[in-house]
DNA sequence: GGCCAGGACACCA
DNA sequence: TGGTGTCATGGC
């Protein structure tokens, strides 16, 4: 496929995204950290489990870098156990903090100081921080134009045709950046409503009737 | 009871 | 470089 089609499917995949389900308003959180701290907790766990995990680390006042320092690995477990994997979560959460702490005094706004492609190896970096969480950092704590690509948008994706489904990250994500504008709020509203979508329409056993996508999607229905 | 969810890392060949 | 195991809760 061209690239001014790829561009054009791309757009209408968007548009028709939106007409659907309208505007997701994401990220959901009240503070750059707690939009961090989800990054790390969402990762292989449902969100409604994170937002539980989110709430228990607000009622015990733990949603900033240096409370997440000073608190005892247990006290931080027991707050995000909803969100599963605490152990390692508590290890992350903490690398991240530590980082912050060091670099930025603990302060998230400091980031936006920070160029992109910079930040985002600082990110990488951190221990337990993947492409896919120093993107969603990226992108919903600090307003970077950087398109997000996770397990949905890999699959959607392949079986819309439009990506293999072996791609590397970095080829996936050079197929948005290179086909849409440069603009975080585009990416922003795209990624939630891949999400958005992908939780209706294209989980591993689809069920695709009144799917949106269904008239450009080569997914085998029969299946 | 099994499957899956807004991944990343360790280990091995 | 790629494949596999590990980490773990909660909803359906």
């Amino acid at each position: 496929m061209d690239k001014e089609n790829l561009a054009q499917n791309l757009a209408d995949i968007y548009q028709r995204l939106l007409k659907k389900y309208g505007p997701q308003h994401w990220w959901p959180a009240e503070s750059r950290f707690e939009i961090m701290a989800g990054a790390v907790l969402t990762q292989s766990a449902a969100w409604t489990n994170v937002e539980k995990a989110i709430s228990r680390l607000k009622e015990a006042n733990l949603l900033s870098a240096e409370a997440i320092l000073q608190a005892a690995d247990s006290a931080l477990a027991e707050s995000i156990r909803p969100s599963g994997y605490f152990n390692v979560k508590v290890r992350k959460l903490k690398a991240l903090s530590n980082w912050l702490q060091t670099g930025c005094g603990g302060q998230a706004e400091k980031l936006l100081e920070i160029e992109s492609s910079v930040l985002r190896d600082e990110l990488l970096s951190v221990w337990g921080i993947g492409e896919e969480t120093a993107d969603s950092i990226l992108l919903y704590a600090c307003g970077k134009p950087v398109f997000v690509i996770d397990a949905y948008t890999r699959r959607i994706f392949s079986r819309l045709g439009l990506t293999e489904k072996e791609a590397g990250y970095d080829r996936l994500q050079r197929l948005f950046t290179a086909n849409l504008a440069a603009d975080a709020a585009l990416y922003n509203e795209y990624h939630a409503l891949i999400v958005r979508h992908a939780k209706e329409h294209c989980r591993v056993k689809p069920g695709c009737e009144g799917c949106v996508l269904k008239d450009v999607c080569r997914f085998d229905y029969r299946e």
